[in-house]
DNA sequence: CGTCTATTTGAATGTACTCAAAAGCGGTGG
DNA sequence: CCACCGCTTTTGAGTACATTCAAATAGACG
């Protein structure tokens, strides 16, 4: 499997040598899931983080009501899995299942000591994952705080174009928080003001 | 200054020998501040974080509309500061003020980099801190999506009993993302029922 | 073409907000 | 000791934003 897309990504954080990236090919493992399969069931301990090479996966909290809340989407580039229960062993609140058959990257516990023990800067690598993770969540919580539905809709728009073509209208509503019905009359205004 | 509290506090999530402790004690700095003032000013870098030994204070956002949105409040054993900023370098999207006279052991960058050197185990403290934050935001995300008003409140006041005391209502509501006459509305109700 | 899923539409409703005003409350000074 | 001030909380009326429920329409796929 080609794996280079991973290999690009990490070498724009953290320097790496040839060497380092022959190991990563040889220490890590791919997985091909089809449409609908899961990454993580919620109530499950996350036992790896993953990294998309290709498709695209929705991360989502089902609550005491049974309704189902979308945290995030992953595509390609993009990491995927709970980090939360990842490094403590709760089970997690979250599923991540595919929206379109997707490859991904494995990075199991034991993949990240290998890595660590081969590439040190790898530790401050998870670490800024973890810091962008917090900084994102954190901003949605002020928005959500202070802008309308549509305000969120159009910010939506704007941050993650390569969204609104492939993910199913009643999921970005989910993320946005908002009911399907009205992200849907949101953009018959949208339509009507242009 | 007695820095005890936080010497319990690290001594729970990593091992201190003796000498780390006096280390410690010598490395860090204490500031009183009173009440009003400011720890970081949104804009600015956030060049520390900081430890509370005594008080209370407030994070919070003001938009682009001048309204202010509490994201985090800190009181004794807890830690305050932007650590989105601390990290990248990046200006702060919050401040942080004085709810109370308040006391606060800073970590500056160099604290960190000493105390690294010193105990190592200090990296994977951060790393947790910034996790626990991090899974934190995301719950209150979601419980943004799934409560009504007054079962967030509900909620907060089973988790954080502390804080319904010392911190203004308004604040409160600030900080569940509602208005001031609606948090009392809702107060109303609740005493009614019971 | 029929079926299944996703999106749109409309009416009725509910949750939370705005604005304005009143009431409560702690401190300070006369 | 009371009067006044500033700040916080409460109350009420009117309104806006978003939801629910039900039904119609549109798209995708075999």
């Amino acid at each position: 499997m080609d794996i280079s897309l991973l290999i690009t990504h990490l070498s724009k954080r953290i320097i790496l040598t040839e060497n380092d990236k022959s190991f990563i090919q040889s220490e890590l493992n791919t997985e091909f899931l089809k449409k609908g399969e899961f990454l993580l069931e919620q109530g499950d301990v996350c036992k790896k983080t993953s990294f998309v090479i290709e498709g695209c996966v929705k991360t989502y909290h089902t609550d005491k009501n049974g309704s189902e809340h979308v945290v995030a989407f992953a595509i390609e580039d993009w990491w995927t899995g709970d980090l939360a229960s990842f490094t403590t062993n709760a089970p997690s609140d979250y599923s991540v299942k595919c929206l379109e058959d997707t490859t991904v990257v494995h990075f199991s516990k034991k993949n990240y000591e290998a890595l660590h023990a081969q590439i040190p800067l790898f530790e401050k690598f998870l670490t800024d994952l973890y810091s962008s993770a917090y900084v994102n969540a954190q901003k949605r919580l002020v928005n959500n705080f202070s802008l309308t539905a549509k305000e969120s809709y159009i910010e939506f728009r704007k941050k993650y174009p390569q969204f609104e073509q492939r993910i199913p209208q009643y999921l970005i509503a989910s993320y946005l928080g908002i009911t399907k019905e009205f992200l849907s009359k949101i953009r018959k205004e949208i339509s009507l003001e242009s």
